[in-house]
DNA sequence: TGTAAACCGTAC
DNA sequence: GACGTACGGTTTACAC
């Protein structure tokens, strides 16, 4: 059968440009996307089809902006260095002889679609190059999918095993998903596998809408909330195939190549390769790694049409010669990515497995130092070669770049070598670039911004049960993974950094922010907390008891036996048998049997304060008490947390493993969790933290002279707002009106309106408004400062800390409401919370900076407005002076930054 | 056996 | 639906 290739141009020079590192010509021309192009075009052309297209989108507006003029709304404008690229992309697709097609009013998809359906009626098979998904939609029995990026091919089977749906499904499942990039609106929360699910059961989107009524929880509502919506997202989803056209598909042979414009054209962009080829010279060998074994040798290049894969040579060192050669090639790089590869991932139980590096972009090694299975070659000694490796891996003026370098610091610290000169994170380059994004781990990363999947963990060391340690990886696998672990964070490294320049605000937070924290909370890290298990121990037992006093009388008044932890089964016994009235619902729709559930219902039947007892105690001995004891290290007899530093959006740490951010505080019991927290002997814990510190941010960010003067003046700033609110002199504040008032001041940094301070304080709406009108009228600069945050938001899309954190907000101009609000609320958050976050992070550097090397005072935690210390009993004033001089110092603001301290045995007393 | 979702609750 | 940012434990449903 003739055979058919349809070019979805525009995509791929979109996609090749974000893919691929910003190459530029001598003369200083862009050349990165077209690079990607070009190679791409010159390899459709091997498999000799019958016929062929480049189809690309034309200027102006299509039927789809007049249909729904938000179409598209949210893109940015092309950036110049892309824009720039597209005439000689033509000019070189021209003299390729590929029939050029560009129709305006419509987009390249819906020639494509109109292509594909004549020829396939025409008996053509039809492959459509295209990276984007919503042209599954097209797949049929003569037309497949192939994306050179992924070097991947679909057929319906193959969109079926890939989304869950049929490709005549296709349409329905993307108008319910919406699509952000072009601002189609879907069903919010509503992502493949709802959809797949859905359209599995009811087969169609009509099916679906008619049957919205008998789809549950919040989903459900989400679902009918969309309903009028559905209707223009399917005609906006779907793809035409009635475009009038000039061509039919059989006039669309290839024509002859202008030899001189394109030996003219890749001279001038510099694509040697295909210079060559052009003169039918052979190509040169690409460089081999030396000395290295050939069986060992990974090679990922260019196959048939994967031109876009990693290209490089991956040594695996497993002789001296070669080591010695990387050595000097380590030596001489003007920076050097670095990854390790351990038996773990906890850093402080990790043990070395082997290294890898990188030293310009497809040139990595992998040196394998513990390999252990039955046949494993002979490997290089560990020690021998961390101690060649120490002096430039401790060496402060050898740059080096790592993919979340805290936790290789951390590894090499377990062999004595303290690992410096950590000046660029992958990780947190892209962090810092938007931090909106979830996630920022290596693959992620790779797929994100060099349109690249790297080789799965999974698949060279399994997972779950038959996940084995990497040492018993073989080493031609471990070293493919391995090097292109190192490779990619070069290649991320050479992504991003040039991004940063473009934005001295943020290249700024990065350099002076959170690149220096890295070895800070590396060294919290190592140092970790002492816990004192056998009050933890003492504990747990105690609670187990009362535990289980509280089920057995539970089983007495409720007549039979059920989980107390169970919240559906509660649910039974509450609402069904017991028939107590149901105050509180979950998102689902179910009677929820949460605190404020049980609260309300507690004086009518004894069973709800029973279960909040029951809770209270099952809560601290399964997440605290054992959890603690559990996770101490063996080695240190203490808890070693790790800080994320690329996990929350404004810029805040997080902690796991375990988090040392949520130990109780507020309850007699909960605090005897943070007893077990000890100094060892002949020290103290000795906390301090800063004092209402996102307050005074609003109050130095609002400039409102009431709030300003508050803290200026060292008031109780809760009972000052009451004085206002409440029209009193604040010594006649009661607690209730103090307590209002504080329950405002959070409620408004949170963006919270009446109906929630309502029921935080339980009271009645419109009382709530009152407070918080008369909040406004006595602070009317907060008004003013969250009126215009709101409006800088959707002007700019995103908000900034203090320090020029940026914060993207990516439903700020969401149609749906829902989402806007909550946009709204995260942007009125964010400048403090991140703010808050900036400071105490330079606190930290420079409180670690001015401790140096001493060991009588170690900082061990944050508690992102507090750092938990242990020192030595001697120098308590000493350090308890120049650690407030410097969280007080730490940043300028219009109000003081007023740092409180403790002392005690431990943490509990240190408050 | 493993994963994901729902629910709940702790911190700042 | 109504208060921002996290982490994580238990139960439950479900795919493999």
């Amino acid at each position: 059968m003739p055979t058919l290739i349809l070019i979805d141009g525009s995509s791929y020079l979109f996609r090749a440009f974000h893919a691929l590192p910003p190459l530029t010509n001598a003369a200083g021309e862009p050349t990165g996307a077209l690079f990607g192009v070009v190679n791409m075009l010159r390899n459709s052309l091997k498999a000799k089809p019958d016929y062929i297209a480049f189809v690309c989108d034309a200027s102006g507006p299509t039927f789809r902006d007049e249909l729904y003029p938000e179409y598209k709304a949210n893109r940015p404008p092309m950036p110049e260095e892309l824009r720039a690229q597209i005439e000689p992309m033509m000019e070189i697709v021209k003299a390729l002889g590929f029939p050029i097609l560009r129709v305006s009013g419509v987009e390249a998809d819906d020639v494509i679609g109109t292509l594909a359906t004549q020829a396939a009626a025409a008996g053509i098979d039809v492959v459509v190059s295209t990276g984007d998904k919503d042209m599954a939609q097209l797949v049929g029995p003569h037309v497949t999918l192939s994306n050179s990026m992924t070097n991947t091919t679909m057929n319906a089977a193959g969109v079926f095993e890939k989304f869950g749906v049929h490709p005549n499904q296709i349409i329905d499942f993307l108008s319910l998903m919406g699509d952000s990039v072009d601002n189609i609106p879907g069903v919010e929360k509503c992502g493949p596998k709802t959809a797949a699910k859905w359209l599995a059961e009811y087969g169609t989107l009509d099916a679906v809408m008619d049957n919205a009524a008998k789809i549950g929880g919040k989903i459900g509502e989400n679902l009918r909330a969309a309903l009028p919506q559905l209707p223009l997202s399917r005609q906006l989803a779907t793809i035409r195939l009635d475009v009038p056209l000039d061509e039919a598909p059989t006039d669309l042979a290839l024509r002859e190549r202008d030899v001189d414009a394109l030996r003219r054209l890749y001279a001038r962009y510099e694509f040697n390769a295909a210079l060559k080829e052009l003169d039918n010279k052979p190509l040169p060998d690409d460089v081999r790694g030396a000395n290295v074994p050939a069986q060992f040798r990974k090679q990922t290049t260019s196959d048939a049409d994967g031109t876009l894969a990693m290209q490089g040579v991956y040594d695996c060192v497993v002789d001296q010669a070669a080591f010695d050669a990387w050595l000097e090639k380590l030596r001489a790089a003007p920076i050097v990515a670095i990854d390790t590869e351990t038996t773990s991932l906890d850093p402080m139980r990790a043990e070395i497995v082997g290294l890898s590096f990188a030293v310009e972009a497809g040139k990595a090694a992998y040196v394998p130092l513990a390999h252990d299975y039955p046949g494993a070659p002979q490997q290089l000694d560990r020690d021998a070669v961390l101690a060649a490796l120490k002096p430039l891996l401790e060496d402060p003026d050898r740059p080096k770049l790592g993919q979340h370098a805290k936790y290789d610091i951390n590894v090499f610290s377990r062999y004595g070598i303290t690992m410096r000169g950590v000046r660029y994170d992958s990780m947190l380059e892209s962090y810092v670039w938007n931090s909106t994004a979830t996630r920022h781990d290596m693959d992620s990363l790779a797929r994100r911004y060099l349109g690249y999947t790297t080789i799965p963990y999974d698949a060279v060391a399994g997972k779950g049960a038959k996940q084995i340690p990497f040492s018993q990886v073989a080493l031609e696998q471990a070293s493919a993974y391995a090097a292109e672990d190192a490779d990619v964070t070069l290649r991320l490294h050479e992504t991003l950094w040039p991004k940063l320049a473009t934005e001295p605000g943020l290249m700024r937070v990065y350099e002076t922010i959170e690149a220096p924290l890295i070895p800070v909370l590396a060294r919290m890290e190592q140092r970790g907390v002492l816990i004192d298990t056998n009050a933890l121990r003492v504990q747990s037992n105690e609670l187990a008891k009362r535990m289980h006093e509280l089920q057995q009388r539970a089983y007495d008044i409720a007549g039979r036996t059920f989980s107390l932890d169970s919240p559906k089964q509660l649910q039974a016994i509450l609402f069904e048998e017991l028939k107590l009235p149901i105050v509180v619902k979950t998102p689902t729709g179910q009677p929820s049997t949460n605190e404020e559930a049980l609260d309300a219902i507690a004086d009518q039947h004894e069973l709800p304060k029973l279960i909040l007892d029951y809770r209270g105690y099952a809560k601290l001995r399964s997440t605290y008490t054992d959890k603690l004891a559990e996770i101490v290290n063996p080695r240190t007899g203490r808890v070693h947390t790790s800080y994320g530093q690329a996990i929350a959006a404004t810029g805040r740490l997080s902690s796991n493993d375990p988090n040392l951010q949520n130990i109780p505080i507020r309850t007699e019991e909960g605090r005897r969790i943070r007893q077990a927290f000890v100094a060892p002997p002949g020290y103290r814990i000795l906390a301090a933290d800063y004092s209402q510190i996102e307050l005074r941010i609003m109050a130095h960010l609002s400039g409102d002279a009431g709030l300003l003067s508050a803290f200026v003046g060292g008031l109780d700033v809760h009972r000052a707002t009451a004085a206002e609110v409440f029209g009193l002199p604040p010594e006649q504040v009661d607690s209730n009106q103090r307590r209002a008032a504080k329950a405002i001041n959070f409620g408004l940094m949170y963006g919270m309106g009446a109906f929630g301070l309502a029921r935080q304080l339980g009271i009645a709406r419109n009382e709530a408004n009152d407070y918080i009108a008369r909040y406004f009228a006595r602070y009317p600069g907060v008004r003013t400062f969250m009126d215009n945050i709101r409006e800088q938001a959707h002007r700019d899309g995103y908000v900034e800390t203090v320090f020029g954190r940026r914060l993207y907000l990516d439903d700020i101009r969401a149609r749906n409401q829902n989402l806007r609000a909550g946009a709204e609320r995260a942007a009125i958050n964010a400048p403090m919370q991140g703010t808050a976050a900036d400071i105490i992070k330079r606190a930290m550097i420079a409180v670690d900076g001015w401790l140096g090397a001493r060991d009588d005072a170690r900082m061990l935690m944050q508690v992102h407005d507090e750092l938990v210390f242990e020192v030595r009993e001697d120098v308590l004033d000493e350090i308890a002076t120049g650690v407030r001089e410097r969280m007080s110092g730490a940043a300028e603001l219009a109000v003081p930054l007023v740092v409180d301290i403790g002392t005690g045995r431990n943490w509990d007393e240190a408050h």
